[in-house]
DNA sequence: TGTACATCAGTGAACGCGCGTTCACTGATGTAC
DNA sequence: TGTACATCAGTGAACGCGCGTTCACTGATGTAC
């Protein structure tokens, strides 16, 4: 209420030896997480992190709080990018430009699909979710009323066929393959419906 | 040697009760692991069919073992299908038919995307790899050289993607949400590649 | 600036749990006569 | 067809393991004076 230092009352702690240690816990989170997915032990996570693992649980409740606080700042690099791509020349390009984007983070963690789509625990889960959803809705729009994107698709099917690129090319070393068949699925966005016989 | 009664070396157990127990440790298997992935327990298979935790053992040496036996079946199926549909008048309809039963099939057994593309354990998961991926490079060869499916694809690009959507769309209720996806892939499957500027 | 103290964060042993897996024993089955 | 037996399958308690989670205690930090 008075002074402005890390006070807010849903900001960080403020005693700097809690921020530091929650933020070797995201740092290891964000590490164990991509190394062995969503469902990643947390006491391995408290481990590498150098803390006992009722410090992983002072700091995040549960597994999906802590989950969300690695999405966090992919979302924001994401967010920003979304905003930047939103006022740029070619619409069709800024679409393409996020999806890649978007897959690459989804890529380096694997809890982002999977948590994203369904069964997000939590309100902050819900609210990743909708952030990525406004993102695409809004540069998905845009190709469509400015560029050649299809009517006929939304958000939520795009980004359905881009984490399933990233969930089933998650364990694939060849690097150029989640790209190119991201590419595949941007042919589609582009092209026009097949026309039933 | 002599007899034929199921006496073949690699052949089911001869006993009628291990051949039985066999069934029904593959019958929950299919169960348990369409509930809760091919990471399921196998205490609980155990449970779920009637018999000791042992008895899995005896039949199954290990998890991947298990998995085969569920998928055999449902690839028995694919491939009786991909053979009728290979001598079918019409190739694009004959790869779209069997893309749809392979992402029913994929989406029926979580097991099968995962198992299939990477870390398929064991030879048999190798074998199961090969024959999903052969038939779908039949089809696919086909569609190119009768059919209007763009030359630059490959059997294996095709099945990750489908199985992606089976990945992103496993915890979705809403049944029409798969085939839909899938119709997007197929357009771009139909379509040319996009001219780049 | 220096000190005392209340507060808050960290610790890590411990708990209960379900897992995969084993193995000595029991029991059912198929076979040979 | 009926019986004796060897073989093979089933049993399920038990083991060790790592997991998620808790909590009484210790210690560091920031604050007030």
């Amino acid at each position: 209420m008075t002074n402005s230092q890390g006070r807010t009352p849903a900001g960080p702690p403020r005693r700097t030896d809690a921020r530091l240690n929650r933020e070797r816990l995201v740092a290891a989170a964000r590490e164990v997480f991509a190394e062995a997915g969503p469902g990643a032990s947390l006491n391995e996570i408290a481990r590498r992190a150098g803390v006992g693992p009722g410090t992983l649980y002072r700091h995040f409740p549960d597994r999906s709080a802590l989950l969300t606080a690695v999405l966090a700042d992919r979302i924001e690099t994401l967010g920003a990018q979304a905003e930047r791509l939103l006022v740029s020349e070619d619409a069709d390009d800024a679409l393409e430009r996020w999806l890649r984007a978007f897959l690459a983070h989804a890529r380096a963690n694997q809890g982002m699909g999977s948590a994203l789509l369904a069964d997000a625990a939590g309100e902050a889960g819900i609210d990743c979710h909708r952030r990525i959803l406004d993102m695409a809705t809004g540069l998905l729009a845009r190709a469509q009323q400015h560029g050649t994107a299809r009517a006929d698709l939304t958000a939520d099917d795009l980004l359905h066929l881009v984490v399933g690129i990233a969930l089933s090319t998650a364990q694939d070393e060849r690097t150029g393959r989640p790209g190119l068949l991201l590419g595949l699925v941007l042919d589609a966005v582009h092209g026009t419906p097949r026309r039933r016989a």
